[in-house]
RNA sequence: CGGGGCGUAGCGCAGAUGGCUAGCGCGCUUGGUUCGGGACCAAGAGGUCGGCGGUUCAAAUCCGCCCGCCCCGACCA
């Protein structure tokens, strides 16, 4: 391509709207422009890109055995009822309405979808496995779009799915896919951990989710630092081991009563009663959905909103108000205790977080009564648990759940790509089945497996970067290469440019030249911003012993080529640093 | 959805105690001088001040409603 006949529209400032530097990169490199919240244009750059990233997972799928095809964007409602999704899903599922008032769901996913697709075209065990998948423009109605193409509401997606005669098989499955996906965002060129996760809306049980460490990152992942043990999950999922409170050995003490006037957080009951945090009893009143419960969880530990939905089967839980706390407990704020309650409020259930409050003893919590504490309060002897439950949120430094030796540690990512064991949940649903050895109909087996391919390309960038602009990994950056002439007045100077550019891609390097009749610190300044990996600059100082001069973004130096031998020689690096990226650890 | 902020030229911003032809930088056009890290000079073009309504002799500026966008908290690739 050559520059003065390119549609790259670049920028010199940031644009007011970005705020993590991905955005604000693709935006000034005139990779795309907004059109609305997370709705965007990929400009030709920015498409060069994409399609390098769709390429990339392309070949990973089909190596994987997959099969790629094409589902409908719109989608009947009926198929959304059968599996249950239509209400379940919420108003992330962005719904239309066609001239004669029916209902369509324009596709976030597409387990319906290809569930349909499939059932009755695949009848016997002999056609399993299948794995089918697309590449293609998801719409989600994010409550709040943000930072660019991370979380946008139109983006680009592969999705696969994965059928099966039994867990076996989706086992095994599972595995080819978790190493596909490995090998795609290593080529890719992305620093990556594949971490355990929480299934959420998808249905299913064992799901990964593939992380690219980011400090900007939406998601906080927990993991062992201990290579070996490689225990890795985000904080929805992260099991808690806080290890063995030593409470539990100590002799029970006497139940006793307490005025604590006014003292009503954790930290002004810890430093009133002159006791470690440690000993509280956590009393916290939770709405899920239309009930009520009274959540325990130790005084220096918070719950894992995520884990007490998911204990509940609620669609949300949300801290109560003051005024229902009252009528639960009969206190203000801040006096609430597990003693005698359960036994006043009758419906109200108690969950406790099973790890900090399991046999705790000796233990203070609120008295169930304006500016009194109860101390000595042992679980068994002074209150009742209805439901013990994993709680826990968990943190930096607690001990692995996995090894028990080592800390655990905390660092941010960004979610480009997810694994999930779906089971039976659509094809049971939606009646998809086939006829096994016996000749018993059986529902498949399911997985699926999705990709962002838009927010990897975003996460690329958040990882590859400096205060000038992008540094792309070569395997998808938009451009192998980009030649500078110094002057593009100067016949010698386009001469070798032009040979040079008309040699590379005659021989498949991608190259971009920049016949611009700008000075060359601007052209520098464009070149650094769009982060092609490999520059030439043709130009005086290197024309004069006959050579080009070679530079990669990344790096400060600059090589002499001679003139004659320089496409080859390019071309060379180019093809070892894609076969590099393409070996996978 | 709740809380906070913003909307003035293609981009980034100033102007806000109402007052004359609404400014600045970048970018754009033309001419000239320059030319190894976003040059300089000169002359231009470009605006329903987000929209609608109200107050007023007079509204970018005050009031109301609406729309859009961004950020912080509960979801997800």
């Amino acid at each position: 391509m050559r520059w003065t006949q390119a549609f790259i529209p670049t920028l010199k400032e940031d644009p007011a709207d970005a705020e993590v530097v991905s955005h604000k990169l693709m935006v000034r490199a005139g990779m795309m422009r907004k059109i609305g919240a997370g709705i965007y244009t990929y400009l030709p750059l920015g498409w060069r890109t994409i399609r390098k990233v769709e390429r990339i997972v392309r070949e990973e799928m089909d190596r994987a055995g997959a099969q790629e095809l094409l589902l409908p964007i719109l989608s009947p409602s009926e198929l959304w009822r059968e599996s249950g999704r239509w209400n379940e899903y919420g108003k992330e599922l962005m719904r239309v309405k066609d001239r004669h008032e029916r209902e369509f769901a324009l596709g976030p996913t597409h387990e319906e979808v290809i569930t349909a697709t499939v059932r009755g075209e695949v009848r016997s065990y002999r056609e399993l496995p299948l794995c089918l998948y697309q590449i293609q423009t998801k719409f989600r109605d994010e409550v709040r779009p943000r930072f660019g193409v991370m979380r946008g509401r139109e983006f680009t997606m592969k999705d696969a799915y994965s059928f099966h005669k039994d867990e076996k098989s989706l086992n095994d499955y599972y595995q080819v896919m978790h190493k596909a996906y490995s090998r795609i965002f290593t080529r890719c060129g992305l620093d990556f951990r594949a971490v355990l996760a929480d299934p959420g809306i998808m249905g299913g049980k064992d799901t990964h989710e593939f992380m690219v460490l980011a400090s900007s990152g939406e998601s906080v992942v927990i993991s062992c630092p201990d290579v070996e043990c490689g225990y890795a999950a985000t904080t929805d999922t992260a099991i808690g081991n806080p290890g063995a409170p030593s409470e539990r050995i100590q002799p029970m003490e006497k139940l006793g009563e307490v005025h604590t006037p006014g003292q009503k957080t954790v930290e002004e009951v810890t430093a009133f009663l002159k006791v470690p945090p440690e000993k509280l009893i956590k009393t916290l009143v939770y709405h899920a959905g239309a009930k009520r419960v009274v959540v325990l969880i130790r005084g220096d530990r918070d719950v894992n909103e995520a884990k007490l939905q998911k204990a509940l089967g609620a669609h949300e839980v949300l801290l109560a108000d003051e005024a229902t706390i009252k009528k639960i407990t009969g206190a203000p704020l801040g006096f609430a205790g597990p003693v005698k309650l359960a036994a006043s409020s009758g419906e109200v259930r108690i969950i406790a977080d099973k790890l900090t409050i399991e046999g705790i003893r000796n233990g203070v919590t609120g008295a169930n009564k304006a500016d009194y504490h109860l101390t000595g309060v042992c679980e068994g002897r002074d209150f009742h648990v209805d439901e013990w439950h994993d709680l826990l949120l968990v943190r930096e430094g607690d001990k692995c759940p996995n090894c028990h030796k080592t800390s655990l540690t905390a660092y941010r990512g960004i979610e480009v790509g997810q694994i999930f064991k779906l089971g039976k949940k659509y094809s049971d649903s939606m009646q998809a089945t086939f006829s096994d050895e016996d000749g018993a109909a059986k529902p498949f087996v399911m997985g699926c497996y999705g990709i962002g391919v838009t927010r990897t390309v975003a996460a690329a960038i958040e990882q590859h970067n400096d205060e000038h602009g992008i540094i792309w990994p070569i395997s998808i950056a938009p451009y192998h290469v980009e030649i500078v002439p110094m002057n593009v007045s100067d016949a010698g100077t386009m001469t070798v440019a032009d040979d040079l550019y008309n040699t590379l891609w005659r021989n498949g390097i991608e190259t971009i030249i920049d016949d611009r009749d700008e000075r060359p610190g601007f052209k520098f300044k464009d070149a650094d911003l769009i982060g092609i990996p490999l520059r030439v600059i043709v130009g005086p100082k290197g024309l004069a012993q006959g050579k080009v001069e070679l530079k990669s973004r990344g790096a400060k130096e600059t090589r002499l080529l001679g003139i004659e031998g320089a496409a080859e020689e390019i071309e060379t690096m180019v093809k070892k640093t894609l076969d590099d990226l393409s070996v996978v650890r």
